[in-house]
DNA sequence: CGTGCCAGGTGCCCT
DNA sequence: AGGGCACTTGGCACG
């Protein structure tokens, strides 16, 4: 691959740009479905939900075609201000200020970027069709247990994934090694107490229909808060080898058997 | 203000650079602080408390100086992935492919940001000392409320904030008109069931020193099954009128005051 | 460091 | 639209 080929879009790129010109630039872009960047030195306003105020100083704005807005400040990981996909994009100039407005319906929400000055404006047409496959989420979990039940627990059966209360949904159900009714919740991370309530209130419905009833939470390591609460609530708790999980699913994966997993759950 | 001043440090900004390029003006970047944006032809490998795979495809990167990475897709409020600040970024070159590494410890997090064409790499040093100031946060609606307590109900008199529990804390006590022990929960969104549950928490602990308390749930509205679950645990709960509140904390805020709540709560 | 809780949380899926 | 819940949640404050 030689570098700088044209194989990619070219960006557009104008430095220190007159407001005409990122307005141009901008719109040009939008229509292009192009995503935006610009570095400016601005303020922003926000009202909505909450409502927010910054004053003056140098942030990168990122807008993207589907309409959302992110201004990144020099530090954090988080976005300063946003909008997210969906809403209008409006510019206008006012008393040689230059204001990106991005608004939104339901809820009514409305974002303001002035600019005094813009350094940078930059718009390329990005070309993105892959997708970005998440592993270990709690479905591949769930596909590792659903192949290897003794994980849970030696000689453990499932019988249900998912299955739905009256509110919220049991991870999964099965028959424990002396066929007792077991509901499991299983956490892909150090369980806390919320999780340990969450089961309790599975628990807790369930034992209205089948009053002899185990609970289990499954977590690669449970909080100390979260294993005095299960204790106490007579809540077992196991852990799982999320890493082995994840070999397990890779094993899989290569066999090209996940995809059907994921598409047939 | 003349667009297109140098008031404004100026980007360095490179089209089509090689990788020696980039390498070299984001290294210069990370050494004088800079925030830098690159438009990449690139996939991304993942591993640590998840993991996930994307592949080629075109996207915005973004590299703070506080070591924070974001890939930024074409589209979505969310990046793709990232890193949290706080990570060590290095650069290498293998078969012809730019690689970006960016390594988190605890948790022991990768990111693998692999190129094989960078369209636009810039540089920037952001100048930026204003602050994020948030209006109408939790905080915001108590210097409110402390000032007019009849917001909560007429008659109510505060006697603690944020009091601190064994695990939790009371967001307002006080007493009500008739002298009964109320203990607060402030929502600045719509309550929901967790908002119920969270105040029932704090009421059963305190009923063991109080027996007879009251609890109020105060939000700007409240979602059918809070209400429900509320009504089924006997716990009151009022509208508050954010709008209003803000109103009165714009007020107060221009007479400079709420800068001395803040610091004094 | 663990625990708790707010956040303009966002996003996904289900009823 | 409401509800429940996962998320590489992130972030802050406090004991």
């Amino acid at each position: 691959m030689v570098e700088g080929s044209v194989s990619m879009n070219h960006p557009q790129v104008k430095v220190d740009p007159t407001f005409q010109e990122v307005e141009s630039i901008v719109s040009d872009a939008c229509s292009r479905g192009c995503f935006t960047v610009l570095v400016a030195d601005c303020r922003v306003d926000y009202h909505g939900r909450s409502s927010s105020k910054m004053g003056w100083g140098e942030r990168v704005v990122l807008l993207k075609p589907d309409g959302s807005v992110l201004i990144h400040r020099r530090t954090g990981f988080e976005a300063a201000n946003w909008q997210p996909p969906g809403c209008c994009i409006t510019f206008s100039q006012r008393e040689g200020e230059l204001v990106i407005r991005a608004d939104r319906r339901k809820p009514r929400e409305t974002l303001e970027v002035i600019c005094r000055e813009v350094a940078l404006v930059s718009s390329v047409l990005l070309k993105d069709d892959a997708s970005l496959d998440m592993l270990i989420s709690e479905q591949d979990l769930y596909s590792v247990l659903r192949a290897n039940p003794d994980l849970i627990e030696p000689g453990f059966r499932i019988s249900s994934e998912q299955k739905g209360l009256g509110g919220g949904k049991a991870d999964l159900t099965g028959l424990d090694r002396s066929g007792r009714y077991t509901v499991v919740e299983v956490k892909r991370v150090a369980a806390d107490t919320d999780a340990v309530k969450q089961l309790y209130r599975y628990i807790s419905q369930m034992r209205e229909t089948s009053p002899d009833l185990r609970g289990i939470l499954l977590a690669p390591n449970i909080r100390p808060a979260a294993k005095r609460l299960a204790k106490s609530l007579s809540v077992d708790y196991r852990t799982v080898d999320v890493a082995q999980c994840a070999a397990v699913f890779s094993k899989n994966s290569s066999k090209g058997l996940d995809r059907l997993d994921r598409h047939f759950t």
